[in-house]
DNA sequence: TGTACATCAGTGAACGCGCGTTCACTGATGTAC
DNA sequence: TGTACATCAGTGAACGCGCGTTCACTGATGTAC
């Protein structure tokens, strides 16, 4: 059974690349991507540093499945939080709170994955095309917010200035259902824009949390979060009902 | 003449001292703050790795002269352009703009002093407590924009959680005329957490772009700057015109 | 002004560490006839 | 079913690199009388 036995190879095979990339995933967690090792996996594992170059051709490659493995996560938790609000029958409001939260935990969770991705890129690390999918998808689920609050015509109004035509790329704009190649009419430009804003806002927020900047001005990040997404929502047009404590 | 003897020593000492950190700095700039070492540091400087210690007891030691080094640097070019733009009788909302942009080209230019203090911090290395008060300076700059647009009543207004007090420390609040040890009334506890609301915005804005974010969703990124902060202000209460380009 | 001593700057070798990557190799596993 | 060969997994030693920090030391500079 020649296609059976070479099936067992490569079931061997991906079972330790399986394995080396949870060991990479916990070093990664305890010495950050800064001082991830090929040797260091590989005395976990309990084999020879050489025998790693049999499943990576390089430190590099590691990094990429790693960095790709952030993206899906990010992508999953904020995938699934908007798709659970959305199913407990939440507007654009508090799905994009829900989004919110739910990246803060994650970041929180996985403190050096979140920096692999979100924060200081690594020396001498270029990241390859394959990652750039991954990342978006995080970008598609805070558009389709307010995708989806132009929808119902629940978007704040306001002046947008004719320069956010063609600022963006289609990735924003396809959510809000404009298709590829063509410009988008104003305002629909206008709430893309918008999500750049949440975006951007999003990533600050849990960065200076994270970077222990919020410890000089509150002794209650959790709640200064909320507040803080809520003030960034207000400034992209969607109203966001904080719970009472 | 002792004492003056006692001062030439002193003062070559200064001044190398002086040549070590802008050795640093440079050094900094090339290679990011996790790869910076005594030794390359020494060697560019022509002497042995071991005399640095004359200078610095440790790695880290210098680590934290160029992290004050920074959080000054920002400090200076965000109270220059705040107090310029005032100068120039600018309102709240067009001096936060003035800050926000100062701030991404300070970013700009000096990529790896702005990973070192906003970014993703430095694997072993806790910042020491002289690091806190020039932190400090570019909150107390933005706080004071939502301080002024307060006192001059230009802050749109919202329903203000009643959690929003107590939520915040003195350093945001006193820009705003709170003494220390008070309790802030409402409306200006609220102030104070838009203004975390834009500080976070804004390092978020920068840090997305540095990181490459901005490269997969426009290409414009400076452009997209203006009306992502400009989107922040509005959350905040405060209303930004951009000059058409 | 001159001399004896103390202080300081700077050197170079060394310790012990960890890294990515290469290479020739041993066995085990699979393949073709 | 049995044998000869090819493929692959994994080893362990080695190369060359750079790091922070310590230590005993040499000279030069400053100080006290």
């Amino acid at each position: 059974m020649p296609t059976r036995a070479a099936g067992v190879r490569e079931r061997a095979r991906a079972q330790l690349v399986g394995e080396i990339l949870a060991a990479a995933r916990t070093k990664l967690a305890a010495d950050g991507a800064a001082d991830l090792s090929l040797r260091s996996i590989a005395r976990d594992l309990g084999m020879a540093s050489s025998a790693m170059y049999r499943y990576f051709p390089s430190r590099d490659a590691l990094l990429t499945a790693l960095v790709i493995d952030a993206y899906d996560a990010v992508g999953d938790v904020a995938e699934a939080s908007a798709a659970d609000a959305r199913a407990a029958g939440a507007g654009p409001g508090p799905v994009w709170l829900a989004v919110a939260r739910s990246y803060r935990s994650w970041a929180l969770e996985n403190r050096a994955s979140f920096d692999l991705v979100y924060g200081t890129p690594v020396r001498g690390y270029d990241a390859p095309q394959d990652t750039v999918a991954p990342a978006l998808r995080l970008w598609r689920v805070i558009a389709s917010v307010l995708g989806e609050a132009l929808a119902r015509d629940e978007l704040t109004p306001r002046a947008t200035s004719p320069e956010t035509r063609d600022l963006l790329r289609p990735v924003v704009l396809e959510v809000a259902g404009v298709p590829a190649g063509q410009s988008a009419p104003p305002h629909v430009a206008d709430a893309a824009a918008r999500s750049v804003a949440l975006y951007a806002g999003l990533v600050g927020a849990v960065t200076t949390e994270l970077a222990g900047h919020y410890a000089d001005v509150t002794t209650d990040p959790s709640r200064l979060f909320d507040v803080t997404v809520q003030t960034m929502a207000l400034g992209a047009g969607l109203a966001v009902e904080l719970p009472a404590r």
